[in-house]
DNA sequence: CAATAAATGAGATTAAGCCTCATTTTTCTT
DNA sequence: AAGAAAAATGAGGCTTAATCTCATTTATTG
């Protein structure tokens, strides 16, 4: 494992530091999701990456990319399957979702607000006797038409 | 639309408010969430009501629901849909997901975490020039052993 | 109560995502 | 750097949730 850290290219980097082995398949995945910086649906993934990768790869190696924590999915409210990159720089966010164009935004609250969600799950997790790990806020709207999103 | 009130059965007097036809497949469905008072996922409804309603008919059935705005969906961690009754007395809530025995709990936040939370999407709305609608929030984790959802 | 409109059941269809397995690519050892 | 062993890929088949079709049944309306 003594690749240059600098020298190496990012994706490269990444699955050497996640001791999973570096496929082309898997390097081109990691270089679209790395490019967006932000949430894509499966869907569109897919027809991005036609050609390129296999769609049975392309599940594959969503799963391995979940299976070394650094991909995160989640539902549209129609259901569709998104995915997003969250390497160990990115902060903890949430997401914004436009029912007109679709458009899925990465959002962050303020710290004061996130502090005293973290207030309120810790009294849920008396009242329920559980363990909280993790949460997720969704927000549902649409964007205007001045939106930049939006063209 | 005059029938009496009080002497027809909610499930009944709940399609009629909302001016649908009272079927059968529609007040069997209607009947069993309405016991529930909580969220069930499609495969256990599915399985409760085998014989009593064809597949292709509950799925039609929770369809008019949502359409009449009495039905929410969502999506349980591993992507298993999940459907629950709201109706109007129904108050603001949201879900506690449990990862060992799958158990979907409903949760109200206090209300001046709730009033905190408007207020940070108020600032969410003006930043992205969004119309924010709605909100959910998830929070995943385990219960303990002393739950009492858990045997 | 008859006519019309709407809903149902049974099974076919669709599509997201997983599986299989022969072939290819990567890694490991020296 | 080369050959052996291990792992990943591609192509297409398979599974399953959810929708669709359409002939029959049930509700509604006048």
């Amino acid at each position: 494992m003594n690749y240059d850290y600098f020298v190496m290219n990012n994706s490269r980097k990444i699955l050497a530091d996640h001791k999973v082995s570096i496929t082309n398949p898997r390097i081109i995945v990691l270089e679209a999701l790395l490019e967006l910086k932000g949430p894509i649906t499966v869907d569109d993934l897919l027809a991005q990456l036609k050609n390129k990768v296999a769609k049975s790869t392309l599940y594959r190696v969503l799963n391995d990319l979940k299976d070394i924590n650094i991909l995160h999915e989640f539902s549209t409210p129609d259901s569709q399957t998104v995915v997003e990159l969250i390497l160990e720089d990115h902060s903890h966010h949430h997401h914004l979702f436009c029912s007109d164009c679709g458009e899925i935004i990465d959002v962050e609250m303020a710290t004061e607000f996130e502090n005293r969600l973290l207030k309120e799950i810790k009294r849920i997790e008396k009242k329920f006797n559980f363990v909280i790990e993790d949460h997720r806020l969704e927000l549902f709207g649409k964007c205007t038409d001045l939106c930049v999103n939006c063209k």
